[in-house]
RNA sequence: GCUGCCGUAGCUCAGUGGUAGAGCACUCCCUUGGUAAGGGAGAGGUCGACAGUUCAAUCCUGUCCGGCAGCACCA
């Protein structure tokens, strides 16, 4: 007998490998007809299941939230059906649920289009009508690769065999079509319902290797209700209508065009609120005592070979030979750490000197492969808030928490509180030995545990000269970003010959940490746009307010509001054009300038403005200098703020 | 880089084997109008580049460049 444990508390004991199906008809017909599958002790599984030992058992409907990875797994073989059925000799590979849906992996010499899916849908629509039980079999090794074999089924025989040992071969059928697979399932393909759709298609190497096979890869959603499916979708959209190459063009912020891939044309406007954001991490971290230099965008190769990045990064980088004749090359610097080191080494240093820190803007080209670039957020040319801090072992975990503290304290200023760490190790392509590795490692280990962060294992996701973290931001619409790093260095100082003298007269080379926070601020900026929608603060927005005329006689009094308005620092342009109100409210709401001061006969008289805040129809008659007065103050920064609070 | 799709006016997009069209934007004119498009006129394109097929190519074919989605790679 087993003891089954319902979810109240109720315990009754059953025969030996009763199956969750025979239990929950025992206890009334119409539980087992609504149960689509069982939780036992927590875990999800076939319903048909056998009871093996004592457990918790749940029973679970489809409109249970863990239901949905199953009615997306159970929509995955359906879909896979579905192209096997239509396009016959079609091999199928695998088909997992993702965050957001599913998607199944085809080889065929034709590939998928959209045009195809009407088709599909249909088919898995008369499969999922059907209703045909999945049912679960357990094969032999050598039969389920005959099979799968004498079918054509190549990449399932290669699953096969990559199915470790000690584990079962698991076969689900529905009806005459089955798949290799390691469940669990609903008890039938009518549990999925009709609430999926088929979104895009597109190629993905077999088994996630760029030397393999190209499959064809069908991605489909499905949720338990129509209304879920409908607002994800809806969701899709948002997310396209804050696309930032959208919003940057929209905004007049940048542009890129064919002659320069991966490389922005700033706008007035973009750069501005480049620069903005530059302006605060100067200011961050000089307050942390950085000092910021600036070190040559092109330095003789030999610099790069000495430093590992040509063994390692050279794929990377662009190259320069100015001459023909002359057989120098220069790197175009893909990185900041040789230029720091460089000044760190000029000049003799003391263990007094350190932590030593040097910061730049420094402005990066790497030779990104062109399917990575993606608007601002890849690009082959980008500047980053580097910072390279040269100290002892000893003051790696001190200086790696003041880092994060830094890190996190500036990602709060921009409303990004879900921030998440990931501790990357020694990868296979590095440089320097074993035994430096265990030390950078145990360092970093021991500064992220002080910190009392949670954070995940990247395993073997590290920098080729150390390990690292990284900081993940989620954005409004709950995408993660990929930030600030800090990397744990011991090996790039002694190659490029870097060392302090310590108390006892000794030379030694010092550890660097190698630190960003924004990254990359080109992507940062990027990020910005699409977390707030192109509705900046107003401390960022590089056009702050418009003066915008009713009528031609207002154009004196506003031209005076301007300048009004740029005397106490902001940034504010006048619309006098012999346009309606409602035509220049159209554009620059478009254009999502935050505040719009309109002034016409009434204003003028008494000198107020009229306030309309974007994303808001409502109106707010001020006097002028109060409204100036109220928007310089909300203007400040919030480092800044903080600073006169204190004050 | 790989697979698929795409490239026509500043933007969004029609269209055709006989060298092109719309809406918005732009310029000018009229209109001075109170909070998301007032009216009229005009200008604007080597139809991504280069080859090939053809009497004739923006259209068909090929190569290249660029973009989009995913994969791989990554800040």
């Amino acid at each position: 007998m087993v003891a089954v444990t319902f979810p109240d508390g109720a315990r009754r004991e059953y025969p030996q490998n009763t199956t969750g199906l025979d239990i929950a008809k025992s206890i009334s017909p119409s539980l087992a007809k609504r149960t689509v599958a069982m939780a036992l002790d927590g875990k999800l599984a076939d319903l048909t299941d056998p009871i093996a030992h004592d457990a918790k058992i749940e029973f679970l409907t489809r409109e249970d939230p863990r239901v949905l990875e199953l009615i997306r797994h159970d929509a995955a073989h359906v879909l896979a059906e579905a192209v096997q059925t239509l396009w016959p000799g079609t091999q199928v590979t695998i088909g997992p649920v993702i965050e957001n849906g599913f998607y199944y992996d085809f080889f065929r010499n034709q590939p998928f289009t959209p045009e195809d899916f009407d088709a599909i849908e249909s088919k898995m629509r008369e499969i999922i009508a059907r209703d045909r039980p999945f049912t679960k079999e357990i094969w032999s090794r050598e039969h389920a690769k005959k099979v799968f074999r004498d079918k054509g089924e190549l990449f399932k025989v290669e699953l096969v065999d990559a199915i470790p040992q000690d584990q079962e071969i698991k076969i689900y059928k529905q009806g005459d079509w089955f798949d290799l697979c390691r469940g669990p399932h609903m008890t039938s393909t009518g549990k999925i319902g009709n609430a999926f759709k088929l979104m895009k298609v597109a190629g993905a190497y077999w088994r996630g290797d760029s030397s393999r096979e190209m499959l064809s890869r069908i991605y489909g959603t499905a949720f338990a209700k129509q209304e879920e499916l409908d607002a994800y979708l809806k969701q899709i959209e948002e997310a396209e209508r804050r696309d930032h190459r959208r919003l940057g063009r929209e905004m007049d912020l940048f542009h890129f065009q064919e002659e320069a891939p991966g490389s922005v044309f700033w706008h007035p406007k973009g750069w501005t609120l480049f620069q903005t954001l530059e302006a605060y991490i100067r200011r961050r971290q000089a307050d942390a005592g950085y000092a910021e230099v600036n070190a040559p965008q092109l330095i003789d190769s030999s610099l790069w070979v000495a430093s590992g990045h040509m063994a390692t990064f050279r794929e990377n980088m662009f190259l320069v030979q100015p001459r023909e004749e002359d057989e120098r090359t220069y790197v175009v610097k893909p990185m900041n750490c040789p230029g720091h080191i460089q000044i760190f080494k000029n000049g003799l240093k003391s263990y007094r000197d350190l932590p030593f820190k040097l910061a730049e803007f420094g402005k990066v080209h790497r030779f990104e492969p062109s399917g990575a670039l993606h608007g601002l957020m890849r690009v082959r040319a980008f500047t980053q808030d580097d910072a390279h801090i040269f100290i002892t072992e000893e003051q790696i975990a001190e200086e790696v928490i003041k880092v994060n503290d830094l890190i996190l304290s500036i990602y709060e200023d921009f409303g990004f509180d879900d921030v998440t760490i990931k501790f990357s190790d020694r990868p296979e392509k590095r440089i320097g030995d074993d035994a430096v590795w265990d030390k950078s490692e145990a360092a970093l280990r021991k500064a992220l545990e002080a910190s009392g962060r949670p954070w995940t294992l990247n395993k073997g996701e590290g920098a080729f000269y150390g390990p690292k973290l990284e900081y993940v931001l989620r954005d409004a619409i709950g995408r993660d970003w990929q930030c600030g790093t800090v990397q744990v260095d011991l090996n790039m100082p002694s190659r490029l010959g870097a060392y302090y003298i310590d108390e006892h007269s000794n030379k030694v080379t010092p550890v660097m940490l190698h630190r960003a926070m924004f990254g990359s601020l080109e992507r940062f900026t990027g990020i910005m746009i699409e977390h707030c929608a192109g509705h900046l603060p107003l401390w960022l927005s590089p056009l702050q307010a418009i003066v915008a005329t009713i009528i031609s006689d207002a154009d004196d009094y506003a031209r005076e509001a301007v300048a009004a308005a740029r005397a106490m620092g902001l940034r504010v342009e006048s619309d006098l054009r012999n346009e309606k109100i409602n035509y220049k409210v159209r554009e620059h709401s478009l254009a999502k300038v935050p505040v719009l001061l309109v002034v016409g006969k009434k204003e003028t008289a008494e000198r107020t403005v009229s306030i309309r805040r974007l994303g808001s129809d409502k109106q707010q008659t001020m006097p002028l200098g109060a409204a100036l007065a109220a928007l310089a103050q909300e203007a400040v920064p919030p480092d800044v703020k903080r600073v006169k609070k204190a004050a």
